[in-house]
DNA sequence: AAGTGGTCTAGACCACATT
DNA sequence: ATGTGGTCTAGACCACTTA
């Protein structure tokens, strides 16, 4: 208990998981538990705060403060630049340029990205390897109606997602994980099987309404994203 | 911009987007910038402090803060519990028991949740169909020694994942995501062909070092976890 | 030794949702 | 109308880290 508020975080997350708050019910508003604890209402806020940004807790104006019924159960995972998460295991990192083009996106693609008819788009099609060994296989759109400079980039040198890093901000994204299949191109590419089960992270990225590019991470056989929380 | 905090979030977001505050700089101390902003410094805590939270800055005591030189990406996932889910789409959710089994763990079990060697475990399996059609598929595992009454409890009616939220706590989890092939036993309960490729959570979780239960969910083929940041 | 962020306080006003 | 959380302030002291 170094700092009041995570001292108090403790002991409201004792009281909640062993039953003296229940699941449900209101819990003492600020100034009560502020009297009962000798510190400042701002320190219990900054404590409960935490709590219900966490998912535990529940709070309303003149409501209250009630314990979640069904604790929330969220985890975060954070999604790194595969150069950095190869080297930080000690291996050593390679990169590969597989293909390059520009073309005029298939129509899944404008709808995804709610691209303009006219708009091009760089494909580019790349591999990470671990050791010498594939690692992923990245398929990446880039909407050169928001980023034309991305037609002169080379990217047989540096990924492209660290040249967009260095290059673009971003606002928004989505992020989805999934499983896929093993094509003829994946399976060679990974050196898999026809027909494995791959995991495969796909991300929309976006800039002030833009889209500025849509990937499909595919990773090796038997990859696993793991946190804790 | 509501709220002071807000706004000043925001601001220096765009300086930094913008290329003001240039990555891997240092960013103004907090009482220049409460200065700036013509406010206490409590409130460029606050901004900063949810910033660094957010991976965008580095914060370190006297040598100040900087701009990441590769912000942090993360993305927060919600692990919903499959009723609601279901519920939630305006599907009507069904469960069923499909095995029930008190065994001595497997080795690698024992390995995976540190168990004592004469621990017994609860073996469950279980389908959970979304309007009818199989939506996950559960293997789970509970650990008899930390939790004697789960031999008791029926789960032919009711879930052992919403079983477990109602009578116990935990303290520290760990969630992997990956894929999966179908075998045999999956394939026909998931409805799919051999060799599909299928998206699966698994989740281990522990209460006061003591472990509860693992389990592994798999979902029916095309299943996505989506998320924004 | 000194500068920076981390935390805390006491008090204040406000916004919101319930009553 | 009223109670509760949300935010802000001005000032203070502390903890950590670098110089």
């Amino acid at each position: 208990m170094r700092t009041a508020f995570r001292g108090l975080k403790e002991e409201i997350r004792t009281r909640i998981v062993e039953g003296v708050w229940a699941p449900g019910e209101l819990v003492p508003n600020e100034v009560d538990l502020a009297v009962e604890f000798k510190c400042a209402r701002a320190t219990v806020n900054r404590a409960m705060r935490e709590l219900a940004e966490e998912g535990l807790i529940e709070r309303k104006r003149k409501a209250g403060t009630r314990v979640r019924t069904a604790p929330l159960r969220q985890a975060r995972f954070t999604i790194p630049v595969v150069r950095k998460e190869i080297e930080a295991r000690g291996a050593e990192y390679r990169y590969a340029l597989v293909r390059r083009e520009i073309m005029q996106p298939p129509d899944w693609l404008r709808a995804r990205l709610n691209l303009a008819q006219d708009d091009e788009v760089l494909h580019l099609t790349c591999m990470h390897y671990a050791e010498g060994n594939p690692y992923q296989f990245e398929i990446r759109w880039i909407n050169l109606g928001a980023l034309p400079k991305a037609k002169d980039a080379d990217f047989s040198k540096v990924g492209p997602n660290e040249w967009l890093i260095a290059e673009v901000p971003f606002s928004d994204a989505e992020i989805s994980f999934s499983a896929t299949s093993a094509d003829e191109d994946l399976s060679q590419q990974l050196g898999c099987a026809r027909g494995d089960a791959l995991f495969m992270a796909e991300r929309s990225t976006w800039w002030q309404g833009q889209a500025i590019t849509y990937v499909r991470l595919v990773f090796q056989r038997g990859h696993r994203m793991t946190t804790r929380y």
